[in-house]
DNA sequence: AGGTGGACCCGAACGC
DNA sequence: TGCGTTCGGGTCCACC
């Protein structure tokens, strides 16, 4: 599932290969993608575009036009964007959804199995408020601190976990991100949101950024459809604390793992560690 | 206003 | 074996 890591590699190594190219050729092949704008209309306003630039906000890649306008791409869960060089095989593939020629004669492909992810054309302005309206801040700019994650979490009185999924608390973390995170700062999925003081509030930072960096050194991970752009696959999935290890051993007691049901996604969580309520409180 | 649950989609995993 | 059912994941939206 492309979380901040994800895309940010994505937009890593396709900086590269896409600015300065020119969009010789788009054709969109599935009207969902840019719905309720017709496909071929939204195909035929990129064609010509060259691009200036590539960047990043949350889980949004934004490919920066010359025209100013921005081609705003969100993979959702299962959306991967495919390179291929100048005189390769096409690609047969049931789920491609777009294809874009550039003027080097190399090719970008969008494939997307369950058809969630969605391509849209904005200006500056649009794009600002269309951001500004759903996302929070960048959890590793130098303006996301321990403090700011508290002014976010003050007062709300829902699990800890879905405060960090709900993309205006920060940008970026997904499902995946959200249980390492906690792991690493030794909480409790189901803590009440606002409840954290001090200590867990700089315990939760440093989770957070710690579990997204290693992500994007890693590359990512790879679990069904995220892979690289040249094909290759991210290596973060043989890192994970938590995630999807229900009964294996926690990496730091060596309490088996437990899965549980959280905001109505699946979450892992080490019993031990990360305790509901302050350990004093208990016998044990 | 803030929180909650269903809808969207489809392959994989599961149950009989 | 083969069929049907359930699940999951990010976001939006209707509802409380």
């Amino acid at each position: 599932m492309p979380e901040l890591p994800e895309v940010e590699t994505v937009r890593r190594v396709l900086e590269p290969l896409l600015v300065g190219r020119r969009f010789d050729q788009v054709a969109i092949s599935d009207p969902r993608l840019t719905a309720p704008l017709d496909p071929d209309a939204f195909a035929a306003n990129l064609t010509g575009e060259r691009v200036a630039a590539l960047e990043r906000r949350g889980k949004y890649l934004l490919v920066v036009l010359e025209s100013g306008r921005r081609l705003v791409i969100h993979l959702r869960m299962t959306g991967s964007l495919r390179w291929r060089p100048a005189l390769s095989e096409p690609a047969d593939d049931a789920h491609q959804r777009a294809l874009i020629r550039l003027d080097d004669g190399s090719s970008l492909a969008y494939r997307d199995v369950r058809r969630f992810g969605t391509w849209q054309l904005l200006g500056p302005a649009q794009l600002e408020e269309h951001l500004a309206r759903r996302l929070g801040a960048e959890p590793l700019a130098p303006a996301f601190t321990a403090r700011a994650l508290g002014a976010r979490l003050a007062g709300r009185r829902v699990p800890l976990k879905a405060a960090i999924l709900d993309q205006r608390t920060l940008a970026g973390v997904g499902n995946i991100y959200a249980d390492e995170a906690l792991w690493r700062a030794r909480l409790h999925p189901r803590r009440g949101a606002g409840s954290l003081d001090g200590e867990d509030l700089g315990a939760l930072h440093r989770g957070i950024r710690a579990a997204l960096r290693e992500g994007i050194a890693r590359q990512g991970s790879t679990l069904r459809d995220y892979s690289l752009p040249d094909g290759a696959s991210g290596t973060m999935q043989h890192e994970f604390k938590v995630y999807g290890r229900a009964g294996e051993p926690c990496p730091r007691c060596g309490t088996p793992i437990e899965r549980i049901v959280v905001g109505g996604r699946g979450s892992w969580y080490c019993p031990h560690c990360q305790r509901l309520v302050p350990a004093s409180a208990e016998h044990d």
